[in-house]
DNA sequence: TTGAAAGCGCTAACAA
DNA sequence: TTGTTAGCGCTTTCAA
C-alpha cells in the first residue's frame, strides 16, 4: 500500500508505447478527428493496456468549457427539488456532461456561487433554488456561460427561464375547487415570497377576491409539512367555519393541511372542507391521502431547460426565451366527486 | 449582445494593473501564502476592477486535486438518499470542496463513471449507489483518490466504509416488535439483494426463525411505496392470519404496506397487526401514518463519510476502516404501546 | 494523415 | 517577500 500517488499514464506516455506523437493521441480520442484507423487502434491498445485515460482537466484548460454544467439547488431533500434534481442529472450524465451540485444555503450565497462555477470553465449553469443576483448573470454572460433559471422572476437578464405560470396555476387550483362546489375560499401558504410559489397563491386568492367576494389566508413559517400543520392546527375550528375549499400552495403543505384537518381539527376531509394541492408529489398519492392537486410536469420542465441549455451552448446571442411547463388537474379523494 | 465569448481575465492581467509579476498574484489568492499586506491589498484592488477570478481548472492542472469531489448516487429521487446528497453536500461546499454529482443508471455504469470523474482530478469519491467495481476502486486508490462507500458490501479494497449494521438492525427491529407483544412475524423486502437493506430483512429473519419458529416473507418487486402496496395487497387477507408482527426493511415500504394492510385488505395497523420500519424517513411521522420504525443517523453518517475522505485525503496509507451508524428505536403508532 | 511547436492559466521550486 | 523559470497534460494551428 503505497502513500503517494503513482503518475498518472499521459497522452505522452500511450505515444510512445504506440511509437507515434502525443497529438495522435490527442485526436485518437478527440471525437471526428482525422487519424487513420489503423494508428487509432494502435493507440488504444496502448492506451487501454497504460490505463490511460484523458485528463479532463487539461482538457478544459485548453478548449471552451471543462463538460461540467452547474447545478444550484436548495432544499435538496424536498421531494419536488430531488425529482428535478434527478430529472436534470441523468440526462446530462448521459450527453456526456458532469454536473456540479452546488447548493446555497442562504441566498447572499448564490452569486459567490455562481462565480466559483465559472471558475470551473463550466459548459453552462441551471438555477432553481434562489434567484441570483443580476451581476452573477452579468458574468456568465461576459464568460460566454449559458445560464437557464427554473421557476426564477424575470430579472431583465439574458437567462433563459422555464417557470410555472403562476397566474395559470392559481386560476386551474380555483376552477379545480369550483367545479367540485367550493364556493368559500382560502389559501395557504409560506409567508416568505417566491416566484412561483406565492404566486399562485395570490393569483388564487385574488380571483376568488373578485368572483366570490373574499379569500381567507393561512400562513406557513416555511415550506413544510409541520408548518402547514403547525398553522392550520394553531388557528383552531372556527377558522374554517366559513371556509369550504381550501388550496394549498405546495402538496407538501396540503399534506400537512389535510392531517391537520382531520386529527387535529376534527373536520372532514373532503365532506366540511375540500383541499387542493400543488405539484403532484408522490406522496400525494399515497392511500392515506388520496390528495387533489395540480400536476406540473417536471420531466418536461428538465427537458426544456436543457435543450435551452444546449442549444445557447451552440449559440449564445439569441434573446432570452421564458416558456411555461403545463399544468394537469388530478382529482382525488380530498375533493367532491366531479363529473 | 456579443457572440462571442469575451477573454477572462488573467492573473497576468491583474499583475499587470497592479504592478506585480504574476506569482504575486497566485500567492495573494492562495490560503497561507507569504505575501505582504499590502501588495495583496494592491492585487485584490486590482483583480476585483477586472472581475479576475482564479481559473480552478488551471489550478487543479498544477496542483494536487482539482476540488472536485465525486458522488455516485442512483435514485435520487427517494427520501433517504435525497437527504443523504443534501448532507453530504452542504458541508463539502462550506469546506470549499465542488460536489461532482454522478447517478449510475445501471450497476455496470458505475465503472464508467468513476473512471470518468478520475479524469477530473478528484480529490475524493463517495460512493452510496451500487458497489463499484473492484477494478474501479483499484484504479482509485494508484490515482492517490481515498474513497468511502456507503452501505457497500466489504470489497477487501483499500476503500473506507459506513455502514448501517444489517446484523444490528435485523435484531433491534426484531426486538421492537417482541417488546410490543408481537409473536408471529413476517418480513417484508425488495426481491433484489442490497447489502443493507436486505440484509436487514435477512438478519430479522433469522431471527425470528430461531427464536419462535418461523418467519413469513413478503417480496415486492422495487423499493418503492407502489410496490410494497401491490406486494401486501395481492398476498390478501388470509396470508396475514398468523402474523401479528411485520417488519418492513425500508419505510418506504413500510408505508405502503400500511395503507395495503388498512385499505385494500381492511385490518388494523396496529390491533392486527403491528408494524415497523427503517429509516425514519420525514413522511414517517406524518399524522395519517405514525409509523414506528428504527431512526438511522444521516447526519452521522455524512459526518462520518466525510471525516474519513479528509483524513485519507491527508495521508491515503492507512488501512481500511469500516464503521457503523447508530440506531435508535422510534415507538410511533404503527405499534401496541409499551412501557 | 502525421509531427512539431506554441500555448491554455496556473503553481511551485528556486534565486534574488 | 518578490521575481524568475519551468512545467501540469492537453489541444491546435501550421508544415510536412
Amino acid at each position: 500500500m503505497s502513500t503517494d500517488k503513482k503518475r498518472q499514464p499521459t497522452s505522452f506516455d500511450v505515444a510512445k508505447l504506440a511509437g507515434v506523437h502525443r497529438s495522435a493521441v490527442s485526436r485518437a480520442f478527440t471525437p471526428g478527428a482525422a487519424v487513420a484507423e489503423e494508428t487509432r487502434k494502435k493507440i488504444y491498445a496502448a492506451a487501454s493496456e497504460l490505463n490511460y485515460r484523458v485528463n479532463s482537466i487539461a482538457r478544459g484548460l485548453q478548449s471552451e468549457h471543462s463538460g461540467i454544467v452547474g447545478i444550484l439547488a436548495s432544499r435538496l431533500d424536498t421531494p419536488v427539488r430531488a425529482k428535478q434534481v434527478k430529472l436534470l442529472t441523468q440526462p446530462l450524465i448521459r450527453d456526456g456532461f458532469r454536473p456540479m451540485l452546488v447548493t446555497a444555503e442562504t441566498p447572499a450565497d448564490v452569486g459567490g456561487l455562481i462565480d466559483a462555477m465559472l471558475g470551473y470553465n463550466v459548459a453552462g449553469v441551471i438555477v432553481t433554488s434562489d434567484s441570483p443576483p443580476q451581476r452573477a448573470i452579468d458574468e456568465c454572460h461576459d464568460a460566454g456561460v449559458p445560464v437557464v433559471l427554473i421557476n426564477r422572476a424575470e430579472t431583465g437578464a439574458w437567462a433563459d427561464r422555464v417557470i410555472t405560470d403562476p397566474e395559470a396555476s392559481g386560476r386551474l387550483a380555483f376552477d379545480m375547487l369550483r367545479r367540485c362546489g367550493a364556493s368559500r375560499m382560502a389559501v395557504l401558504q409560506p409567508e416568505t415570497q417566491t416566484f412561483s410559489v406565492t404566486g399562485r397563491a395570490a393569483a388564487f386568492a385574488a380571483l376568488a377576491t373578485a368572483r366570490l367576494g373574499g379569500c381567507g389566508r393561512f400562513l406557513t413559517a416555511d415550506q413544510s409539512y409541520d408548518a402547514a400543520r403547525r398553522s392550520i392546527a394553531t388557528a383552531g375550528h372556527a377558522a374554517f367555519d366559513a371556509v369550504d375549499g381550501l388550496f394549498c400552495a405546495t402538496d407538501l403543505l396540503a399534506l400537512g393541511a389535510v392531517d391537520a384537518l382531520r386529527l387535529d381539527l376534527g373536520l372532514s376531509v373532503p365532506n366540511d372542507i375540500q383541499v387542493v394541492g400543488f405539484d403532484d408529489i408522490e406522496q400525494a398519492s399515497w392511500g392515506a391521502y388520496s390528495l387533489t392537486t395540480v400536476r406540473q410536469d417536471l420531466e418536461a420542465q428538465a427537458q426544456l431547460a436543457l435543450r435551452l441549455l444546449k442549444v445557447r451552448m451552440a449559440q449564445n446571442d439569441a434573446p432570452a426565451q421564458c416558456f411555461a411547463i403545463d399544468l394537469k388537474p388530478i382529482f382525488r379523494g380530498t375533493t367532491q366527486n366531479v363529473d
